[in-house]
This record gives structure tokens, sequence and C-alpha cells, in this order.
RNA sequence: GGAGGGGUGGCAGAGAGGUCGAAUGCACUGGUCUUGAAAACCAGAGUGCGGGAAACUGUACCGUGGGUUCGAAUCCCACCCCCUCCGCCA
């Protein structure tokens, strides 16, 4: 959600917004629906103040012909505030769907673009993993080393069903556990929060209305996320903040699921693509300035890159085109790891950053605790920028993980600041 | 799932059809007084939307959405949430 005022008054930027992310927007149409709107908006107030004036000359009134006479004067103005009430209401209807489709405005320095192949690479990290041995994928590995299970995964789930079993799960366990310890250690307060949300949450973090056929819902309209991100930055919804305590950095750990629909044909082998896994989320909520966003954008993208070069996969960096971008998004990066069996880069991790579109859908604001009393103005509440990247997530990690730590007699290495949360140095047989 | 009680400003808590954006207390801000502070006293202070360059002004907001009425925090209906008790349960 963008400012109507700001929307006004620059609908140029949003056309050209729109545009560059590849979304189809009638701004024009909306300011139309605006200009009704306000032009309703302001007969109801007349008809209001004309009826709040009457009311208190009826209550004060000792004169009972007045009386009678105003009321009377008045049943007939409620018929027509009814009517134009009635026009205000249908019109809101369609300005408040509109506004909810209004994209926010990509950054300056996110390339054009149609697509993730468009995506530019900013930076790659360590070597391409080479290997003495013809290397497997990650399916046969990890069959071949009793950590998945994929058969009796699509017995009891269906297509893309999976168990991780035996030191799959424990494998898993140990990232779980270091990325708390390395994400704690850079101030992060833990969280897990619920799965199952409203979904006014959804509309917060701008995956409803355009995702609505990815995420699963229960038969109370609730929905299961499919991201931290949606419970964590809703925590604040409704809340006014005080300046002191932001930024508020949150570390959260959650099931997600996506139903993938549309994807059916992509990544139907292995853990690449699955409709339930496990993430750590970072989320940020900081104070309304561009600056601010930026700095902690590009510091929760490079936790996340610092997490994986102390597993030492090898990876890169992506800065997301304008048709990659989500709707409220102004600027994203990738990271990508090195997945040899496929011979390319997966994405690992998503870091982005919003301004204020999703708090003006939650309606979380900051205001200065102390207001300096000077000019005699207190500081007005702000919406506060919010922020998220991707931590780690599993089992997608396992991927790359396993392909690019594979010897030639079929064990996987663990990597080193793994070893003592795993508890071996190697996977192997037996 | 069943029975009962309740949601009012930052907090506590009145109000039970018109004089209510809402008493009172606490907290907060400014001032007077004071060497300084406390106390006391005086004054001020919410949010959204519309109009206005601004001062300001109109309107809405007493959990949410409807309804009754000339007029609703107050009456009626539905829903949401919280509390107590019973049942079920990791």
């Amino acid at each position: 959600m963008l400012d109507i005022k700001f929307i006004r008054e620059n609908k140029e930027l949003i056309k050209a917004g729109a545009k560059k992310k590849h979304i189809t927007f009638n701004v024009d149409k909306l300011l139309e629906w605006d200009d009704r709107r306000r032009a309703s908006l302001a007969t109801v107030e007349r008809m209001r103040t004309e009826q709040n004036i009457a009311t208190e000359k009826i209550g004060n009134s000792n004169n009972e012909s007045d009386k009678a006479r105003l009321i009377e004067e008045m049943q007939t103005l409620k018929v027509k505030l009814k009517e134009e009430e009635e026009t205000l209401k249908k019109v809101m209807q369609r300005w408040k769907t509109l506004m909810l489709e209004v994209p926010n405005i990509p950054d300056m320095s996110v390339p054009d673009g149609e697509s993730d192949e468009d995506n530019k690479e900013i930076k790659a990290w360590g070597e391409k993993t080479s290997f003495e041995f013809d290397p497997k994928d990650h399916v046969e590995i990890m069959n071949n080393l009793e950590m998945v299970d994929f058969e009796r995964g699509t017995k009891i789930h269906g297509f893309r069903g999976y168990y991780l079993i035996g030191d799959g799960a424990r494998l898993s366990w140990a990232i779980w556990n270091y990325a708390n310890d390395f994400f704690g250690a850079k101030g992060f307060l833990p969280m897990i929060p619920p799965a199952i949300v409203r979904k006014e949450n959804l509309y917060g973090t701008g995956h409803l209305p355009n995702e609505a056929d990815d995420v699963y819902n229960t038969q109370d309209e609730d929905y299961l996320i499919g991201t931290a991100e949606i419970p964590i930055t809703g925590y604040h919804s409704g809340e006014v903040l005080k300046k002191e305590e932001l930024p508020k950095k949150y570390l959260g750990f959650s099931p997600c699921f996506r139903r993938e629909a549309g994807s059916h044909g992509r990544d139907t082998r292995g853990l690449i693509r699955v409709n339930e896994f496990f993430k750590i989320e970072q989320v940020i909520l900081c104070e309304a300035n561009h600056e601010e966003s930026v700095k902690w954008h590009e510091e929760i993208n490079r936790n996340t890159e610092e997490f994986i070069e102390s597993l030492g996969i090898p990876y890169h960096t992506v800065i997301n085109c304008g048709g990659d971008l989500g709707q409220g998004q102004v600027k994203k990066y990738d990271i990508e790891l090195w997945v040899p069996g496929e011979n390319k880069y997966r994405e690992i991790s998503s870091a982005s950053y919003f301004h204020d579109f999703q708090s003006r859908r939650f309606n979380i604001k900051y205001k200065e605790g102390d207001p300096n009393p000077e000019d005699g103005q207190r500081e007005k509440p702000r919406y506060v920028h919010t922020l998220n990247s991707t931590a780690i997530p599993t089992p997608r990690i396992l991927v790359s993980l396993v392909e690019n730590f594979q010897q030639a007699d079929g064990s996987v290495k663990v990597p080193e600041v793994l070893q003592k949360y795993f508890g071996k140095e190697v996977i192997s047989k037996n």
C-alpha cells in the first residue's frame, strides 16, 4: 500500500515503476476513483454537518413546533444521506481494491528485465567444486546414505513428499542449531511464530491478493504461512512503537507451506522444490528513511552470505531485475548456491526491503518517545520500514551441501563449523 | 464443544439515547512558584480522512461490521477477542 497523496502527486513514477516490474496497473483508473471518492466524501460530510447542527438545535430547543419541523427536515435529509453513503461505500470498495494492487516503486539500482533469468550477478564467492570422480546428485547421495526417503514421502504426502531420516534429520538439526547461534550472535531476537494465521497478515505482507494460488488455507479461512515473514512482520501490527526501540530485529524459525501451483513441471525431483520445509528468517523493522532501509538490507543479505561462507559452499549473489520483484518489494538480492548436479546456482536466500509498503497495510508506526518541545510540535507518528531475508532454509540447503561435499566413496564431508553440532566429521554408510 | 462475565483515550475507570472526543485519578508536556528539585496550582495534549499555503476547519473513530432513531459509547443483531467454570487434549 502506498500513500494515496503520494500516488496522486507522482503518478508518472508509479507508471514507470509498474512497467519496470512488468506489472499491469492502471494508475489513471485509480485516480478517477479517487476523485469520485473525494467528491462523494465531501457530499456526505456536508450532509452530516447539516445533520449535526440540526441535532444540536433539537436537543437544546424548548419550542415544540421548531423541533417538529427540524425533525421532519432531518427525516428527509436522512434518506438522501443514506443514498450518498451507499454510493460512497461502493466507491470505497472499488478504491480499496485498486489501492491493494498498486505496486511499490523499484529502486533506481534495480536492473531492467522480465524474469529471474535477467537477474544480474553482483558477486561470486568460492571456486565451483570440481571432482576427480563422477559426482552424483543429491537424490542419489542421500538415498545411498539413507538420509532421505522419497518413496514413502510421496506415499504419505503425495507429489513432492519426502522424509528426512537418520543423518538427513540430524544434519537438519545441526544446521538449525548452528544458524540459531550464528544469527543470534548478531543481535536478533529468536522467535517461533504461529504458522497458521488470519488472512489479514497475508494482505499485510503483500502475499494476498496476488499470490492466492500458492498458499494453503484451512476450513476456518485461516492460512498456512509460506514464510515466517508473515507472522513476524505482523507481530507489531496496529502498534505505535517508540523510536528508541528501533530497529526491531527478529530471527524466526517456522515451518513453511507452499502449494507450488503453477510449477508442476519444475524441479520435480529431489529437495529443491517441496510443499513444506523449515526456514529461519531475518525480519527487521526500522526507522522510516531510505538510507536505514538500504543499510539493513545490505546487512541482512551479508549475514546470510557470511553464513554460507562459513559452511564453505560456493555461491553467487544476484540483484533481482524489475520483473522478478514482488509487488511490494523495492529491491531484492538472491543468494544462490552452487549445485554441481545441475551445473548451476540455485536460490537459497532472498533479501528484500519494502519501505513502508507493508507497514501501511499492517499499520505499524513509531514516534519519538521523548518529543522535542522547542517548536511546540510533537513529532507525528510515522510508518516503520520493513525488511526481511532468509537466514537459511532446510532442506533446500542440503542439496548443495551434500553435492559439494561428496567424496569418491559416496560419503559426505561435514563442514567444519557444523561438526560440533552434528557430532561427526563424515556422513557415511555405516 | 457447553455455561457465565467482559472489551471505553498511554494506563486505571465513570458514563446507560441529545449538553460526550467522552467525567475522575495516574502517567505525560509546558508554565507559575523554588538556589535546585519535590509538592501545590494553572494550562495543554489522540488518530484517520477531506478542505486549506498556513493558522485553522469539516468529518469519523468508545472491540469489528450491520440495524433502529431527527440524534447512538449508550438500544437491537451478527462476528472477533479476553476472563472464569465444565468437557476434551500435546
